[in-house]
DNA sequence: CAGGGAACGCTCAGGGCTAAGATTTCCACA
DNA sequence: TGTGGAAATCTTAGCCCTGAGCGTTCCCTG
């Protein structure tokens, strides 16, 4: 009953397992090995990640946001669209993202002259300061969150990460076409 | 049918630290590599993850407890306190998703008579059920999701995640005990 | 054996995200 | 040149999470 926790605190992942092989010995369960992990030290880093920015008044998503026009350089500005796909979120999302930064005065809305379905979202001065100043301490906090790890072990983990992503991808695109295909039928 | 995202298309992370490396040459971005990494392929993996899910009527919140109780065993229950630990949420969030979860039958919620603070929740009948038949759906789904991937990669990045878990872990548990000294002042 | 602190779960206010569909605008082509 | 489809964004409805604080219950201590 008690969950068990020694002295060096076991992975809980493996606990996870282990459990999962006494009451369905019958699964393989590989796969959790790597997601469970994912998402925990997903949630993990999410939490801790979001401490340096509620002290500037900047949730997660307004960071991904201002990043996003920062890196793009000069000037700070980019598509509704752009940002839905380079933050992996829908556009209603990006709506909000966007309305949220407005009514701060990070960023300002504006339509595109040539095409007037585009709206541009650009930083403001206050937003270009803001996130010049808090990028530094981001990068700050996650160099704190990667001291238990060799530099070899980040680029060994950098790269099997980047390779997840594209897995992931494609077995994500493949539903899509089968979702296609069997649209018409 | 060409594909949509041609050869060319390098890795999106990397494009970031490229841009990073033009308008701000002088900061190390090297943290990016891991984490914007790792925060990319769980946006992918959690909208992956959702498509079976969704289709009996499930959350991944809910998702999360349901396995939590089916792997503790029989009587398949478990306190809220021990829900939020192993979810890694808060204690609202664990209140929210078994009132959501006991509206629809699939769990059940029995109050300690022992220890009237403590209430348990346990999987009913039809809990029991639904998990059982969705976990392998899940678990052929992540499967599909490691296609990309070799027996050895897999290893080697729970391995790395594992270890990359301890040490963002390691810098939250940091900063806690920093606020704890600093709070009696 | 009475207080008071600690532990547990719940409530409330404030954000955040998505899917589906509406609206506006562009554009290719008959 | 008129029209239908496609594209970009916004709106709506619904669900999910957190931090702060509340009420209840337990239990240690004086």
């Amino acid at each position: 009953m008690a969950q068990r926790k020694p002295a060096h605190e076991q992975d809980a992942v493996a606990s996870f397992v282990e459990d999962w092989n006494r009451e369905r010995p019958e699964l393989d369960t590989a796969p959790l090995e790597v997601f469970a992990r994912l998402h925990r030290v997903f949630l993990r880093y999410q939490s801790q990640i979001s401490k340096p920015m509620e002290g500037h008044g900047i949730s997660m998503a307004g960071f991904d946001v201002l990043t996003a026009l920062r890196r793009a350089g000069a000037p700070y500005s980019r598509t509704a669209g752009e940002l839905a796909r380079s933050g992996l979120i829908s556009s209603a999302g990006v709506t909000l993202r966007i309305d949220r930064l407005e009514k701060d005065g990070l960023i300002v809305r504006e339509r595109d002259p040539e095409d007037r379905r585009v709206v541009h979202s650009r930083l403001s001065e206050q937003g270009i300061e803001q996130i010049d100043a808090l990028f530094n301490e981001h990068l700050e906090n996650e160099r704190r969150m990667l001291a238990g790890m060799t530099p070899a072990e980040c680029r060994q983990l950098a790269k099997l990460l980047g390779k997840l992503e594209r897995s992931v991808a494609a077995a994500q695109e493949a539903d899509e076409e089968e979702g296609e295909e069997t649209a018409g039928e």
